[in-house]
DNA sequence: AGTTGGTATGTTACAAGTAACATTTTATTT
DNA sequence: AAATAAAATGTTACTTGTAACATACCAACT
C-alpha cells in the first residue's frame, strides 16, 4: 500500500473544477474570488485536508518567514530564555523560528548552517563568535544578515549583541577581591571560548591585585554533580582556597550541595559564585552570587535587529560591523 | 544595492562550462563525470559558495530528511533529555530535527504543526495527547507517521511512547500512605493534560485508602518561586499539611527552599516529592523523592520506531493502534 | 573502415504555486 | 440591444534539481 501524495493546489482546483490560479487568488486575496467560488474552494480545502506547500517560496526566492536560530546546547538553560527574547519579537511579525543546537562543535555548526540556509531562511542568530571558514563562506555567499550574540569581546561578522565576558569576569572576581577573598580558584567544565573569555577576565583581576590565578579545569560538560566534584578538587589541589569562581551556575550550586553534604559553610568557610543568574540560584538557600546576564534582553534586541536588516534593502553584507552591549549586574547575593 | 541571488547549479555550470545536469550528477554521482570536470566543478562550488537548494526536493516529493518534533516548552528540562533520545537514534540515520515548541496552547501546536508539514517533514513526534480537529485533519491527510510520546493514559492517533502519568502518581502516592503520611496535599501548576492525570491518580490511590484528596492548584507555570507560594498556601489552606506531592521537580525544590527558609524541617515536619526525577533534585540536599521518568529512553525508542515506521512501505495511517510503555521508578530519595 | 561498447555529457519533462498578462463573463450605462 | 466597464477566471512562463532518455565521442575489435 502506496502513500498517497498529500493534496496540492491542482487537486482542490479539481474538486471545484476551476484553475489552481483561482484557488491560488482564493488564499492569497480572497476578495478577488467570487463569492460562490469561495464557498466551494473554502469547503474542498478542508475535505481535502489541504496544507501549503514551501517549495514554490523557495524556487521564487520568496521571503520564507523563517528565521534560523542556532544555540550550543538545549540543556543549557541561559538559552531557554534567549529564545523566548527572539521570538516575542519575531513571532508577532510573522516568522517563526528554525531551532538548532550544535554541542559547541564548530563542524557541527557548520552543517545546521547549510542546513538552515538549504531551506532560505531569511536571516541568522548564531550563539558563537568563531566559526569554520566554510561557515563564514556559506553565509558570506548566501547573503542573509546575521547576528552573534552572547558575547562582544570579538569583532563580529556583521553584528553582535550581548555582553563583554572578559569585563564581566573582571567586575565580579574586583568585587570577590574588595569583599576580602584572596585565594579564590577558577572553576572550569567545557572549556568553550566563553568560558576562556571569563576565565581571562578572572585571572586579570587576580594579577591586577598582585594574587596568583588558580584553577581546576575540565572538559566534561557541567552538571550539578560535576560541580560538586570539582569543588573537592579544589580543595585538594588548593587547600586553603576561601572562594570558588565557576564559570556558570550549575557547577556553583552542585558545588554549595557539596559543602552542604560536608558541613562547609557557605558563605564562612566557602565563598561559591556562579555565571548568568539563573532562577534556581535565586531561589536556593543561600541565595547564590552571580553575574546577572540579560538573556531575554539579549534575545530581544537580536530578534529586533535582525528583522529591521531582513527588511532592509540593504545588502546585509556592508554597512555592519556593528556591537550592541546589553550589560550585566554584578550580584553578591547571600553565598560569598 | 540589492541582494545578490545565492548561486544555483545553474550558476556553476555555467562558470565550468557544462550543463547543470553534468554538476548535479558530479554532486550525487562523482564517479559519472570525468576527472578533469570534476576538478573544475569542485573549484567552482568552492568559488561561488555553492548551497544546494531544498526546495526540488519538496516539489518532487522526495524524503526531506527531517522530522518533526514538537515540544510544549523549552524551559521543561523534561524535554532536553528527551530531544537528545530522539537525535541520537535519528542522526546517525541522516535525519535532521526540526524543533518547535507551542507553550501547551493546542492551537499553537496546531500552527507548528502546519509549519512543519509545508516543510515536508518525513515524521512528527508530538508530546500532547489531545490536538485540534485541524490538526488531527491535516496529519491524516499528510499521510507522516506520527508518534505521540510521554503519556500512554489515552488512545493514540497511531502509536504512543511513554508511560501511564494516572499509574505513576498513583503508585507514588501509594507508597507515601505506605510510609505512614496521612494528610498529602497536591500541587499544580499550568493545568495541563499531564498534571490532570496526576491528579486523578494521587486522587484514586487516596480515596482507595479511605482518605480525602486535597489540592492547590493554579495555572500560573511553574517556577522555584511558584512552589514556594504554592507551600504557604498549603499550610494556610489545610493547616496539618504533612506532605506535598509536586507535580514536577521545580515545584518541589522551591517548596523545599522555602523549608529551609522558614525552618521547617524535611522530611521530617513535611515531606515533599516532585516528579520526574531531575539532575537538580538528585544533587540537593535532601535528595528529593520523585518519580523517576525514563525520558532519554522515551525520545530514543520514539526516534528509533519513527525512523522504521518512515522507512516502511506501510501507510502511515494503518496498522497502527499501539502504545509501548517505558515505565518508571517510584524514588523515596531523602524528602519523605 | 566499419561495427560495437563504453564513457561522458546533453535534452526534456516534471514537481507547486504565483506574477503578469489574456480572456471571458457579468453588470452598468446609454 | 449595443457599448463599455468591471469583475472573475484562465494561460503562460518561471523558479531548481534530477530521472529518464538521447546523443556524442573515443577506443577496441573484427
Amino acid at each position: 500500500m502506496k502513500k498517497n501524495k498529500r493534496s496540492s493546489l491542482q487537486d482542490i482546483a479539481d474538486a471545484v473544477g476551476v484553475t489552481k490560479m483561482t484557488v491560488s487568488r482564493y488564499l492569497r486575496n480572497p476578495e478577488k474570488v467570487s463569492e460562490s467560488t469561495r464557498t466551494k474552494i473554502s469547503a474542498a480545502i478542508d475535505t481535502l485536508g489541504y496544507i501549503a506547500n514551501k517549495a514554490p517560496d523557495l524556487l521564487s526566492n520568496a521571503k520564507s518567514y523563517s528565521i534560523g536560530v542556532l544555540v550550543p546546547s538545549l540543556t543549557n538553560h541561559v538559552f531557554a530564555q534567549v529564545i523566548k527574547g527572539i521570538e516575542d519579537v519575531t513571532g508577532p511579525a510573522g516568522y517563526q523560528t528554525m531551532l538548532a543546537h550544535y554541542g559547541y562543535n564548530p563542524e557541527i555548526e557548520e552543517k545546521r548552517v547549510e542546513y538552515l540556509l538549504s531551506y532560505h531562511v531569511d536571516g541568522l542568530i548564531l550563539s558563537e563568535t568563531t566559526h569554520t571558514d566554510r561557515t563564514l563562506k556559506m553565509i558570506e555567499t548566501s547573503g542573509v544578515p546575521v547576528i552573534e550574540i552572547m558575547d562582544t569581546h570579538h569583532s563580529p561578522m556583521q553584528q553582535a549583541v550581548g555582553f563583554d565576558n572578559v569585563k564581566a569576569a573582571f567586575d565580579m572576581t574586583t568585587a570577590l577581591l574588595n569583599k576580602g577573598y584572596r585565594n579564590i580558584v577558577y572553576i572550569g567544565a567545557r572549556l568553550d571560548v566563553r568560558t576562556r573569555l571569563k576565565f581571562q577576565g578572572y585571572s586579570d583581576a587576580m594579577l591586577a591585585k598582585g594574587f596568583t590565578p588558580k584553577s581546576v579545569m575540565t572538559d566534561q560538560a557541567s552538571s550539578y554533580s560535576l560541580g560538586a566534584e570539582l569543588l573537592q578538587k579544589a580543595r585538594t589541589d588548593y587547600p586553603n582556597t576561601d572562594c570558588l569562581f565557576c564559570t556558570n551556575d550549575d557547577l556553583a550550586i552542585g558545588a554549595i550541595f557539596e559543602c552542604q553534604r560536608n558541613n562547609i559553610l557557605v558563605p564562612s568557610q566557602m565563598g561559591v559564585v556562579g555565571f548568568h543568574g539563573h532562577d534556581i540560584g535565586q531561589a536556593m538557600v543561600p541565595q547564590l552570587a552571580s553575574v546577572i546576564t540579560p538573556r531575554y534582553q539579549i534575545g530581544n534586541v537580536a530578534g529586533r535587529e535582525l528583522l529591521s536588516r531582513i527588511n532592509s534593502d540593504l545588502d546585509a553584507r556592508i554597512n555592519y560591523k556593528q556591537v550592541i552591549d546589553t550589560g550585566y549586574i554584578v550580584h553578591l547575593g547571600e553565598s560569598v
